[in-house]
DNA sequence: TCCGGCATTGCAATCGTGTGCAGAGGGGGA
DNA sequence: TCCCCCTCTGCACACGATTGCAATGCCGGA
């Protein structure tokens, strides 16, 4: 067995010439032999030669690589943007290191920091819930030259690139369709403000006010977790006048909604809508298949890695700090109709 | 502006030392008197220092990165095995660096590729239905002494590490379980046999024939997609006599096939069970959640990590190849039941 | 015959760290 | 006083590639 390390070096000696002609011979430059090289590219492959590209990286100033931020994976949101981010990433010429910055972005510091010297030739940070945790850093990153762009709502993002949903948008979509449908008594289950305020409610409940039904303080579900979830809709149904609607702010908690109302003996759409907000894959598998609200992700990918890769090969370096928009769209399927008497609702079977 | 990098020299002449003094400094090496490395850490935090991790691992010989080979993360089953990796790496003191090899595999190859090359320490790569595309890639590797640890199902797996669960053994408890529910007459909705064999369906076919209800070839459907799963299930009600249970290889099929039998006005389990594999989170999103058989995922991906951790610890050059197979379980929830009589179920209305 | 130019190759510096080894300086014991 | 040892620091090389510049040899034209 040969225990000698494969380098440039080596190829070199194999071959009887130096090391630089070597090198121009592997990066095909017109300044070697054309006999030479091929000698020396047949070299190389046949002693499994391959180029360490760390030293590459080291030289040329460049990886190659950009890194994608992203609180999780398991919650299905992500996976679909990650998929997306790889593609077009790979378009690029780029490769993805990807780092979980945790359900709650403990580790949201630690990976950026990971990320940076030298390791990455740009970041891409998702924010979650919490919105931007390692904001200063984002600051430092950026001032210091660093390409970084950020995907998620953050308020006074004027330091820093920006791609974001317009989810107020869409829960004013949201809200406009139900009552478009007729219904009058719609609920919301939604979360504490995290991050200021969590803007598809925020645009829901607009919505609902200019339309004239402003939401009913007890129509209004604050939950946590999947039990919330469980009792919210229970006690929702328990009610002497229930809601013929109900928003759920994430696909994923529409179909804990489902199988709550579905239980009770409920149908829906017939005895009560539900819609939620994502348009995950999730949506589709549902049945009935859930109406939604999503952002075309590609477009949005889009925006996001091109930004970096545009701060990457560093064209216009005075390009201010940008911030994209995108809106997102609503997807009527099965889960939504027109709201039947309140008398059969409440005539219905519940389970014990 | 200073357009200065900062690098260990830079830190070394403000310092009024040696670069090598600022390196053992920050290493908190015990060879540099305390009030310098005091005082040298100071001024690297205050000067915004970031160690270069490229030169680091170009002097060092390791990246402290382990590259994942997968073949997407859109399809639900990727992105928790992601998840999980990722975690098991964090603990060892790895970060991940992701490449997907696409549905069908295609890239498999490029991504090894990309891999290898000294930019990561060692490879992970799961297998998709194609079984190992890259393998004569990765025989070269581990020849050259690459640590390299596959997980799936691969017939010969002679020279490299492999990890996989025992699809087979979970295919016969399912089969084991419909049967003593009182099922006569099952269902399989299957792929077409790639990677030598689908063990899933094999073990199921096995254990049905040693029960006694070897799979009668009209309940056997071969599928390749979403429409051949709704037709196939449109086939099967349509029989004189129906299933009245149904075996779908893939939790992500069996949701199709709830739709289809849900809006045929037939009631699950009552009417007819489903079962399915992988346990998917999506498997208790269903309603009624589905029963299943899944891999404990945790301990799966733990033994994944950890061998190829062993690897590029290279203690014991000398462990032969190793092959880990883990036994999935059978989770039993609420769309598995005791047949309830033909005549009703033939007697229900079917929806238009 | 001489010279200029072109094609090709090698030399050597460089990227930013890590580290073996030598050397400086100081303190303590004989 | 001398010497040894211990603590700390710096020199210099190495990791494996890229690349500007110099050098070589050859050919053709004057």
């Amino acid at each position: 067995m040969n225990e000698e390390v494969i380098t440039l070096e080596y190829l070199a000696r194999k071959a009887g010439v130096s090391h630089s002609t070597v090198s121009r011979a592997l990066a095909d430059s017109p300044l070697v032999n054309a006999e030479t090289k091929a000698r020396i590219q047949k070299l190389a492959l046949e002693s499994g030669f391959e180029l360490n590209q760390v030293a590459r990286n080291l030289k040329v100033r460049a990886t190659k690589m950009i890194g994608l931020v992203v609180p999780e994976v398991s919650n299905p949101f992500y996976p679909e943007l990650v998929q997306q981010v790889a593609d077009q990433a790979r378009n690029a010429g780029f490769t993805l290191q990807l780092q979980l910055s945790g359900r709650n972005q403990e580790l949201e510091s630690a990976c950026v920091g990971s990320l940076s010297g030298s390791r990455a030739d740009g970041i891409l940070i998702v924010t979650g819930e919490h919105g931007l945790v390692a904001r200063s850093q984002v600051n430092t990153l950026v001032a210091a030259g660093k390409p970084v762009v950020v995907m998620g709502w953050v308020e006074d993002a004027d330091h820093f690139d920006l791609v974001a949903g317009d989810d107020a948008a869409g829960g004013r979509s949201l809200a406009a369709h139900l009552v478009a449908l007729g219904h009058v008594r719609i609920a919301v289950l939604g979360k504490a403000a995290h991050r200021g305020a969590f803007d598809r409610m925020v645009g829901f409940r607009e919505e609902l006010a200019v339309r004239g039904f402003p939401l009913h303080p007890e129509l209004n579900i604050v939950v946590e977790n999947e039990n919330d979830v469980r009792s919210g809709v229970a006690k929702l149904l328990g009610l002497s006048a229930p809601p013929t609607a109900i928003f759920a702010y994430q696909d994923s908690l529409a179909a804990t909604v489902y199988r709550q109302v579905q239980q009770s003996g409920l149908s829906i759409p017939d005895d009560i809508s539900v819609v939620g907000f994502d348009n995950l894959d999730l949506a589709t598998y549902l049945s009935p298949r859930l109406t939604t609200v999503g952002t075309h992700i590609t477009p949005l990918c889009s925006a996001f890695v091109s930004l970096l890769v545009r701060r990457i090969q560093g064209i216009d370096p005075e390009l201010p700090p940008q911030t994209i928009v995108i809106t997102p769209k609503i997807i009527v399927r099965e889960s939504s109709n027109s709201p039947r008497s309140h008398a059969l609702l409440r005539s219905k079977p519940r389970a014990s």
